[in-house]
DNA sequence: AGTATGACCTGATGGC
DNA sequence: TGCCATCAGGTCATAC
């Protein structure tokens, strides 16, 4: 579910009410979140900081680093009961903090130090230079979205946000990453930062499950140029936007706009 | 290094 | 109403 506009929508909630808060009691539901690991109790530990890191929200205990990927289900809502979904809650001087996943394809990690899964990923989007973009997206001989998509290459970017970057860059989804001018790829490093910061504005995009903290959903699927919108007339050209599947993902594209 | 495929989970939706 | 197939904001692991 959750790409980096959603998470850091949701990050920014949770910074807001747990910077300095002590964790007063924690629960875990056993539940393949988890994956056989589960965290201590954490009594009496205090938040140091909350950020984002890729699609993961880390959150920093004075005593180590609970970090929580929401996966494709996975919600972090303040003040809600209990249910069959429920597979984590917190407790914060007395604010409760419920993580709900159905698919369970969510993950909390808990590590004293940053853990190893977050440490291998590579730049952030909003931080990249352009320079670096460039360099490195050369350096690879795969298709543009399947590059864009690996969380080594950048931290953060999902199906919905490769998707609308590549129309918005004009770039086809299978087109070599290697094979892209320099002109390409700085377009590109610009369009992806305008489209991540929109994004996060508009608090995410929901189109199933995404809603924030409070339960509230984001508007920025309206703002969807060709995510979702198979058989559509392109927002540009007018001809009807196409859907293909590529690395088991649905592709949306312009195949006019969208040359190889 | 790349790509292709299936696995992991549960629910919603549409066709018959 | 029921059954079946397909699809879904994401990783992983394995095999060529």
């Amino acid at each position: 579910m959750p790409e980096l506009p959603e998470v850091e929508t949701i990050v920014r909630a949770l910074a807001v009410r747990l910077q300095g808060a002590t964790v007063t009691s924690a629960k875990y539901w056993p539940s393949r979140v988890f994956r056989g690991v589960t965290p201590p109790p954490l009594d009496g530990a205090f938040v140091k900081e909350v950020r984002r890191h890729g699609k993961f929200v880390l959150i920093e205990l004075n005593r180590g680093y609970l970090a929580i990927h929401l996966g494709m289900t996975g919600k972090l809502l303040f003040d809600v009961p209990q249910n069959k979904y429920t597979r984590a809650q917190w407790l914060f001087d007395g604010l409760l903090l419920s993580l709900e996943d159905i698919r369970q394809f969510g993950r909390v990690i808990w590590s004293e130090g940053l853990p190893e899964g977050l440490r291998l990923l590579g730049p952030d989007p909003l931080e990249i230079s352009s320079r670096e973009f460039v360099t490195r997206a050369r350096s690879h001989r795969t298709g543009i979205k399947s590059l864009l998509l690996a969380q080594t290459f950048v931290r953060g970017l999902g199906n919905i946000y490769v998707d609308e970057l590549l129309f918005r860059a004009s770039v086809h989804p299978t087109h070599s990453s290697a094979s892209l001018s320099q002109k390409q790829l700085t377009h590109m490093w610009q369009e992806m930062r305008a489209l991540l910061e929109e994004a996060i504005e508009g608090g995410g995009s929901s189109i199933s499950d995404y809603v924030d903290t409070a339960g509230r959903q984001g508007t920025f699927q309206r703002e969807h140029r060709v995510y979702g919108r198979a058989g559509e007339p392109c927002l540009a050209c007018g001809s009807p936007i196409q859907k293909i599947t590529l690395a088991q993902r649905g592709t949306h594209f312009c195949p006019v706009c969208q040359k190889v």
